[in-house]
DNA sequence: TTGTACGCGTTATCAT
DNA sequence: ATGATAACGCGTACAA
């Protein structure tokens, strides 16, 4: 029951394992004829050489390794699968690997790498901050996606790369709309602030907005999410909106860190027999697709979702071949003004 | 800038070579202070053993994959993270592979059984039937799961596994509800009639209860979806929601195959000024946690996924250690009844 | 242009 | 209990 291997396709066409290995490979110096002749027998037989095999000798892997932290966010998929499509154009093999909230990303991507050799590495969300000594030791080409991005640092010599839209001043340019309509009592539900995330940025970006406008910070009105499994989830802004309804401080608008958490604070406002945006404006972030099928539509900050993923992947390879260097990309990302905010009324009490 | 192996672990240590591979595997003949000993320069060192070679080498490879037809279903995140859950306590290495609708899912299974000795597979969504010739050449156990299943096919010979709900039978319980209401024009949203997929047996179930209570059956109230990327889609629902509506066809209620179908078919009631469900009841199947969130909460038929993926996962192993046979398991799902759905107003023209 | 032989890092078999 | 060594399947330098 042993599978074939290449001794047998030689054996078979009464070649050298040599003569076969140069035909799969698209050797040049080899006849044309006996080519033929070879994958005409590779193609019978259904014949796939063995990746281990492969991965061992060659020097080039010839794979890649999608680390992504936050599968149930649908913003994610997208991603994925416009990288892994790219990556296949470029005959590569791509690892795709969830990391659960309490793993490190890092330490997932070292253990990753010594396994199997990468040639590179993309990470889709997580912290953006990481240990530098550790990532040091991370053995081949990687960049960051989605986890912000840090205006300050692009003029930095970086040796990793960073494609991400600005989140704090998108997140700033949100709120600050949200101000324009008339709000004042804005509350905030975040991932939670522990950590070097984008819900920091975001968190930032929320406060910067209140200070250009002179509105005091009030942290009754910031709400972190329970330290679930996920942050990211339905149920996660639905309770965390709930506590807020029930909390004694009033406000007229909420920003949620992800559309997904507003989509389960839009549920929790609609329990309490409110209407958004009428009482409650609910804006949310990232821009998923289904925020435009709920009801209300989501006004949101839409990352450019397709764009990052191609540039990034593009970059990723291009450093891989050594034709360009590193960089820190930042998106632009677009306000979309939709029906779930509206001018502000009188904040409940 | 070589990675460190084996050898240089048993250098280090001043030990061969194959004590430290014993150190690594836990084998019992090995002396646990040399064993500790090894373990502690292997954690300062932060060795990990080389997939490659291990796979090579190794009779039993431990890993399996998950072939996915249908990433942007949130229907399957939930599954594929409880697969890869167990596989890990398993110390199996997991591969995650998505296959585009037009792949075949079997081909690729094919290709990774040979390129990766794969131990075990597990695929999820694609179609129920497929060509028993190449299904025999896999080379490894795998079970089918969430493609629908067969009654009639539980007392065959089986030498794969199969987990799912009786698609037909739930259908048909959904759209006996649908007419239990008083429907009677009801329209159908349905992935595409061509293929052996989950889509057909939901599209038989719908025509079993119209032929229950003796409804004709009018085909102008089956709409397929475009044959785009991805047949589940909001915007598949959306479009072919909206081509019934500007149909000459009238009807009062719309059945969706699948619950991101039925969001997108909502979006398009709206669009049109009408209500769901006052004018317009729209039911959808799967039972993913957005229907509880939208507006209106979704009717809809849940399926187990928890229960599917653990069940699922736990048979492909245990059919791997040959603790049991393959199994056909019909899973039970439930009829939710919420808000989207309710009693037949006058059907509109 | 083609074939032979070696080595990639690991595990397993056999001595010791 | 431990060490030397032969595989695993492939790519490639080198010889022919």
């Amino acid at each position: 029951m042993a599978e074939t291997t290449i001794k047998d396709i030689a054996k078979e066409c009464g070649v050298g394992v040599s003569t076969v290995s140069r035909a799969l490979n698209n050797h040049p110096d080899i006849n044309p004829e006996t080519r033929e002749k070879i994958m005409k027998v590779i193609r019978e037989t259904g014949f796939v050489p063995n990746n281990s095999a492969r991965n061992l000798k060659r020097s080039d892997a010839r794979s890649i390794a999608l680390i992504v932290k936050g599968i149930s966010n649908p913003f994610f998929s997208d991603m994925i699968r416009i990288m892994e499509n790219y990556a296949q154009t470029q005959r590569y093999t791509t690892i795709l690997r969830h990391v659960e909230p309490d793993e490190d990303e890092v330490n997932v991507a070292l253990q990753l790498v010594k396994e199997c050799r990468l040639r590179g590495i993309v990470f889709l969300g997580g912290n953006f901050t990481h240990d530098n000594k550790k990532l040091k030791l991370i053995n081949a080409p990687f960049i960051f996606t989605t986890i912000g991005s840090i205006a300050g640092d692009a003029h930095k010599k970086i040796w990793y790369s960073n494609i991400a839209v600005d989140d704090r001043a998108e997140s700033c340019k949100l709120v600050s709309y949200l101000i324009g309509l008339g709000h004042r009592n804005i509350a905030l539900i975040t991932e939670g602030l522990g950590e070097p995330s984008v819900g920091k940025l975001r968190y930032e970006g929320y406060r910067d907005a209140l200070e250009q406008h002179g509105i005091p910070f009030d942290e009754k009105l910031v709400m972190e999410v329970d330290q679930d499994r996920e942050p990211y989830s339905m149920k996660n802004g639905y309770n965390a909106a709930k506590r807020l309804l029930n909390g004694e401080s009033k406000f007229t608008a909420i920003f949620c860190e992800a559309d997904i958490l507003a989509i389960g604070a839009c549920r929790a406002v609609f329990d309490k027999g409110l209407k958004v945006p009428h009482d409650i404006s609910v804006v949310g972030y990232d821009g998923i697709e289904m925020g435009n099928y709920y009801r209300p539509r989501l006004t949101t900050i839409k990352q450019p979702v397709e764009e990052m993923a191609e540039e990034g992947i593009e970059l990723l390879f291009s450093v891989i071949s050594g034709k360009s260097e590193h960089r820190n990309i930042i998106m632009p990302a677009e306000l979309l003004l939709r029906e779930s905010s509206s001018e502000a009324n009188e904040a409940r009490e």
